[in-house]
DNA sequence: TATGAATGAGCTTTCATTCAT
DNA sequence: AATGAATGAAAGCTCATTCAT
């Protein structure tokens, strides 16, 4: 049937198509990565793949529009990991310690991502802005973080009363500046943050760190 | 007498050179902490002096170097912070909470600097070898704060072995991130990490977050 | 029967295509007489309608077509006008207002038309060779002020002997100098030359003109 | 005294500077009359100098800014033209007559200049706005044309009540289509308006034309 | 020591057009 | 007959840098 044909074709193109897409983007995110915004060059990310350089514009308007995709595919990435997240079986403790341990893992597996949140805070976040990334002030994050906490005091365990954002904030800071901040800091201290030796260390030391300050009791 | 009229020549020609310099790493600094290195213009940098853009390339040779220039009076600023901390007369504990709020507030109250260091580390530190800013093994914050541990650990106040510089690295992260990731943060979840109304929370969080770590006992 | 079914099919589709053609050809002159020749774009031609910037190529095969089509079209519809004109009831001074108020009219209600002409004079006319608009030395216009013009010679009214190409040329500067001028003009002397409020200032005068002219006595 | 030297090279340099701008000018002048700003190629304008194409940017900034310099000069042009005329010892009759050959010969000189004009009218005057080439309402060939109105009119020999500005329309609009439109006159009508040997009859019928009009009794 | 003028190289982007069915 | 996807070529423009004194 000619119909089919033609939309077998149609389809096929179409598919084509996204995974150009998502290629360049692939590629986009390296380059943008390793040279901030205005140090990418949409000649190399071209240079890098099979299509040509106008094929970007073509598919995706311009310099901005690609940065921007490929922002929001980056923070979908982080977005996902942590809705595959499960703790309800786990005591508050476990809870929050899996929670610390999933973010330390997908930093350490991710550290494009981190260099492009870098990159967009150098900006300002003008271009999330832009992408129309909003606030989304009962995220799934935020909320998880709340049961496991509200659990916790209930059961005692957790004496301190924290925020839930808070506690969000004192487990990215920690994941995020080991591998955002690795270069500086070994040039200063001779110290790699990141070397693979010392990941178990951090990882353990991240956990103890958010348990013991939530166990605590507040002194004054 | 001739000769030391041209000295004071000479002398007042050298000053105003060296005033020149100083103003021209501000102004860079700016430019390069606002719009990173690639994003930063040479051109911008001489539009916001008296003097022309000539200036720049005679002063300091390029751009590179200007930009090393600016990284190295960077680290000068905070090293200089961190040479007047003076702890000795505190105890543990206190100790302790002074080296994280100093921290904090330079922190607070350098902006650029942090922007400065996230730039680098998008170019993987490619800068600092050139700036001559070599690990320092023996940093003296290092040193300091390995003092206080063994002085809290000897008085049975820190329960927990901490290594100095994961102690260092604990306070950094916490102080880097609130101020370098405080637009991705805002736009995400839409809160103002680096709002002044919330300035005294985050400062007395990181203290008791560090005291609450290394005070307590070692579970596991 | 199939066959009549599908000389039906066939009919309607080539009528379809016929509305296509005269609808790409509305939008193009509106976008040529806009931006120029090398001003107009095809995409924006195309973002116009509800066809693809394709069928523009597979309706005339390219930009420099198109605009010859546009061109032949904007002809046909001044010569169209000119064909309906009928003056052989009046005297000739009333015939000559006529024609003049005629031409005047078609220009005020037809800018576009008037742009077009000045981008082929930017031109140098080199696409009505393309356009087979060839010169017409016995044009029904031409004719028809001859006509008027032996008329008011024979009954003494028009004194001057005028070429009537010369009486045509006297009119059409005056009514496309004011619709094609009115904003260097305006610019310059803060008068809207096409302003509805001086229409029928400047439609009387353009007859009064030529009327004078052709009534005066050739002193030299 | 090498004061003097380096005044003398900087003199130097800047008429160089100013003969480069000149004939940038000269050459774009040239480039957008004979394409249209839109069709006018910065490359090409380079091409024809000795200068490149990054010097264009240097001097003028962009093409538009170029494109607006351009059309200032050439304004600047038949404004001294104008500032030239006396008429102040002719009779009105001559003064008119002179008038109306001053701004024919002008115009036949400057095919250009009108070229320029039309182009501007074809984006609607929008660069004279931004060139800052704002009305003059009380201009000096207004206010000639007005005094000779008055003298005419107080010697009885303009019996027609004429507008200044209508005057100079009238004359206008008459040397610009001879020379703005000679492309598709000549293509329809197979007579070309700017033909040297037709350049004194179209000269005398302009001074006929206005001087037949203002003097006529204006009946209705 | 100090500087205004100039510029090569390369950047992002646009545009009319054709491919492939 | 009809069309969505793709693209080569070139456009305007920018940037760090050097020339020439």
């Amino acid at each position: 049937m000619p119909g089919t044909r033609v939309d077998a074709d149609a389809h096929k193109r179409q598919r084509d198509a996204q995974r150009t897409r998502s290629e360049i983007l692939d590629v986009a995110a390296r380059e943008f990565s390793n040279h901030g915004y205005a140090g990418a060059r949409v000649d190399e990310i071209a240079a890098q793949m099979q299509t040509t350089k106008r094929m970007i514009y073509y598919y995706f308007g311009g310099k901005e529009q690609l940065y921007v995709e490929v922002l929001k595919r980056a923070y979908a990435g982080i977005r996902a990991a942590e809705a595959e997240l499960d703790v309800d079986g786990l005591d508050p403790v476990s809870a929050i310690r899996r929670l610390a341990e999933l973010t330390f893992d997908h930093h350490e597996a991710n550290p494009d991502f981190i260099r492009l949140v870098s990159i967009e805070n150098i900006h300002r976040g003008e271009h999330m802005a832009k992408a129309g990334i909003f606030a989304d002030l009962n995220s799934p994050i935020r909320e998880l973080i709340a049961r496991i906490l509200e659990r916790g005091q209930a059961e005692g365990l957790f004496r301190r009363r924290v925020d839930a954002l808070d506690v969000h904030m004192m487990i990215s800071s920690f994941c995020v500046f080991r591998v955002a901040n690795r270069y500086t800091f070994g040039a200063i201290f001779g110290r790699d943050l990141a070397d693979s030796g010392r990941r178990e260390h951090y990882r353990a030391m991240l956990s103890d760190m958010v348990v013991d300050y939530l166990s605590a009791a507040p002194v004054r």
